[in-house]
RNA sequence: GCGGGGAUGGCCCAGCCCGGUAAGGCGCUGGAUUGCUAAUCCAGUUCCCGAAAGGGAUCGGGGGUUCAAAUCCCCCUCCCCGCGCCA
């Protein structure tokens, strides 16, 4: 949520942020805002000036019943005033809901970094590495793969629970498991706090991390409570701290998390529906740091290098891209993906999302930072896949393919995984060193 | 699910029975003073509008009674303790 004086005293800065954009409609929502603003503080002061009679005639009772005197004139006068004053605050109340919901859906101020752009074929390349594998041997797609493998059954989940879910198997759920804690050791040795948080969470708490207005279609709520199931460990972790103030001493905190994440919606289906690649459900470490709003940008290239180098163990080539103006969506200040090669597709694909979101979603939280009793301001938030194992499982099982129809086991995955180097069609028959 | 106890400013806590300016402590910030990492004293320390003077709001949330509600009445939410159920 933006800053409504950033509205009031700076709105140059917001137009000129739209107009990258290229936000007509919410160009006319911001001239709204200011304008029901305006509306607001005069209706406002309208309301204080009936409010603060009512009090001078509250006292002005209190004193006379002490004196022994008639009050009769007094209240009489009085009791015509909350009438008025319910009126007016109506108004009052309408202004300022119509104004929070406008300053909600005006999307967070850009870094200037951000490259302009309509869609996501607009994003730019910043970085590339690794040297894309073009295979000898037609790839099997990875869902194929696996159950040629005999290590997932994506069928038996269709039975069970429908499209979108599976069963891993053997090596695979092993392999899984490896992904998971391979990302915990890197980050716990570089300082981050592991976490698991809950898998589900009351609708307040999820008002304060998205909107729910727009999300709520992706999300799985349980039938009859106050509970939806967290679609990532964003969520949870960012609402951990919704309404405090955090010392600024405790900056940064940074944190790896890890949760199942479960999303309705799985987009569009193709070639590859059969997989891992969209799903109702999967697994995933999360990055997650609040700040110091002076260390948001040098966060988030350190976010992103801690994927970067996951990716670099794994052997895994990708390259980084520059979120456009067209794709970045409402809450990040700047975002890079990185886009992972898939050598059966010869392209690039999204395995990592890595925000900066500013003070954007901590004045939605409330989360503050400053010593208590001192100056108080919003911290930033930033949050950035580390691996989500779907993901990195469908990369794996891409450029770790092999002509004779095994997978070899990534080398820094083993040591997890009980040191097997390769995984043979029937899954019992996986070799060891 | 049943019974009981709670929710007051950053934190702790008084006020509620009996309606009339939310007391006190801790912490923090600034200042004064003192020859020493300290003590003492003073001021400030929720949010909103306002250039300021000032004003307004605020006691978990919502409604009601009243000139006036932290306080009385009704509804709801959450937390804690015990019992039950349970991995």
């Amino acid at each position: 949520m933006l800053d409504i004086k950033l509205v009031r005293e700076k709105p140059d800065i917001i137009r000129q942020d739209l107009e990258k954009r290229g936000a007509t409609e919410k160009m006319q929502l911001l001239e709204h805002v200011i304008t029901w603003d305006e509306e607001w503080r005069a209706e406002l002061q309208l309301v204080e000036d009936i409010r603060r009679k009512r009090n001078e005639l509250t006292k002005e009772v209190a004193s006379l019943k002490k004196a022994g005197q008639d009050v009769k004139a007094k209240v009489d006068e009085a009791a015509r005033l909350p009438l008025e004053i319910e009126k007016a605050e109506k108004e009052v109340d309408a202004l300022k809901e119509k104004i929070t919901r406008g300053l909600m859906r005006l999307p967070n101020i850009l870094h200037e970094s951000v490259p302009i752009g309509a869609s996501d074929a607009d994003n730019v390349e910043v970085k590339r590495w690794g040297e894309p594998k073009v295979p000898s041997f037609e790839l099997m797609p990875h869902g194929e793969f696996m159950e040629h493998l005999g290590v997932a059954d994506f069928e038996r989940a269709r039975k069970v629970a429908g499209a979108g879910f599976f069963y891993l198997k053997g090596p695979l759920a092993l392999m899984d498991i490896a992904i998971v804690q391979f990302a915990f050791d890197y980050l716990v040795k570089k300082g981050y706090t592991p976490v698991l948080p809950p898998y589900m969470l009351r609708r307040e708490a999820y008002e304060g991390v998205v909107d729910l207005g727009d999300f709520e279609s992706m999300m799985y709520k349980i039938e009859g409570e106050d509970l939806y199931l967290i679609a990532t460990s964003e969520h949870p972790i960012g609402a951990m701290y919704q309404g405090e103030i955090i010392d600024e001493d405790l900056l940064p905190m940074k944190f790896a998390g890890y949760s199942t994440n479960f999303r309705k919606e799985i987009g569009a289906h193709g070639v590859d529906t059969k997989g891992l690649f969209r799903i109702h459900q999967f697994n995933k470490v999360e990055q997650f740091v609040f700040c110091r709003p002076e260390d948001s940008w040098q966060m988030h290239e350190e976010l992103l290098s801690n994927a970067e180098a996951l990716f670099q163990q794994l052997n895994l080539p990708y390259r980084v891209v520059n979120v456009c103006t067209g794709d970045i969506g409402t809450i990040a200040a700047k975002k890079y993906d990185i886009e992972a090669w898939f050598p059966r597709t010869k392209s690039y694909g999204e395995v990592v999302s890595c925000s900066n979101c500013t003070d954007y979603q901590a004045r939605r939280l409330n989360i503050r930072s400053g010593k208590v009793g001192g100056e108080k301001r919003f911290l930033h938030t930033l949050n950035s896949t580390a691996i989500a194992t779907s993901r990195a499982l469908r990369a794996i099982f891409e450029n770790y393919q092999r002509a004779d129809g095994s997978l070899e086991v990534p080398p820094v995955l083993r040591p997890y995984m009980g040191d097997i180097e390769t995984i043979a069609p029937k899954s019992q028959a996986a070799s060891k060193k």
